[in-house]
DNA sequence: TACATTTGAATCGCACACGATTTAATCGAT
DNA sequence: ATCGATTAAATCGTGTGCGATTCAAATGTA
């Protein structure tokens, strides 16, 4: 990509744009779903982070998610509410607050694991083809190390966590 | 294929909260280069329609944006109070609002052209090839035509403005 | 052991997003 | 011409996001 090339608007409104416009409308299709379970698109990530690895810290929870406190606390708060979790703090170290699921919020996951093959019906319109699929998000996560380390100012791929939900498999 | 092997959790997890992460940090990237003209990202892309395409009402706006007035009156305040932006109501309908530049706001957009270089310079690490973010840039594209049928509950792809910045060229 | 530094949450203020509703203007069928 | 339906903005309430700051706990170092 040459600097001649790039002018005006090439990554900037040939991606960046469409990227936020496609990251709204996508939790638009999710909230018929997720009202159902009564929960917002953020804090169902948040459920899923703790239906994959339970019990751990907000700033755990951060790190899978891209968010920090001031985000996550009030959204905590919600859940907490809602008697989906539980928030304590640490016993070993008393700034860590630790999140885990009640009995609510575990067998919520039951009602959850509808979602994703009910997301991916209302795409199965051979628009898109799976393989196209699979490229779209080799490279979308790559973009998203490198903004990950833009971030953070470093180049280590080290910082992504693999594990983060939607990022890796399993 | 086992139920836990299905591509459902594909979709799901494996693009919908990549999108939505990579949307947020590619907002943060910018909020520098915003911060020095002082507006958002939202406002950002406001301002880009009106450069783009001059005086136009609310709704073409949201509908270039896939923003409602519900987002957009207030967002459209904060520029007028910035002096970037006119709103008037139209002399032909009294129920729209057209929305103009302002000399400033006209005299932003010398500044503004350096931000995409600036940007694309940022992703300058060979992490990902030209010929990536090309494939990446038309899958996006489709995605997001589907995104928004689904949305208006139709099959056609007349919805989408092909003009809408960062859509297509020119 | 003191004590400055770092760290994890929380708090604060502002700006989106968006569903739902309201208001005023226009349209359209009779 | 009338009046119910439609349309464009605005308004309202709730829930994020996030920069900046605060606070308390833990850490590192002299």
């Amino acid at each position: 990509m040459t600097k001649q090339n790039v002018p005006e608007l090439y990554l900037d409104n040939q991606v960046c744009f469409p990227l936020y416009a496609a990251s709204r409308l996508i939790t638009k299709i999710y909230a018929p779903y997720l009202n159902e379970l009564g929960i917002t698109y953020p804090q169902y990530l948040v459920m899923l982070t703790l239906w994959q690895y339970g019990e751990q810290s907000v700033k755990t929870i951060g790190e899978r998610l891209y968010l920090e406190s001031n985000t996550l606390t009030p959204l905590l708060k919600r859940l907490e509410q809602k008697k989906l979790i539980m928030r304590a703090r640490s016993k070993i170290d008393e700034r860590t607050v630790l999140v885990s699921l009640t009995n609510k919020g575990r067998e919520m996951k039951e009602k959850a694991k509808e979602i994703p093959g009910r997301i991916v019906e209302s795409f199965d319109d051979k628009t898109i083809t799976e393989e196209e699929i699979s490229i779209f998000q080799k490279t979308l996560f790559k973009l998203l190390v490198v903004l990950n380390n833009k971030r953070n100012g470093n180049n280590l791929l080290d910082n992504l966590d693999l594990n983060a939900p939607g990022l890796a498999p399993r």
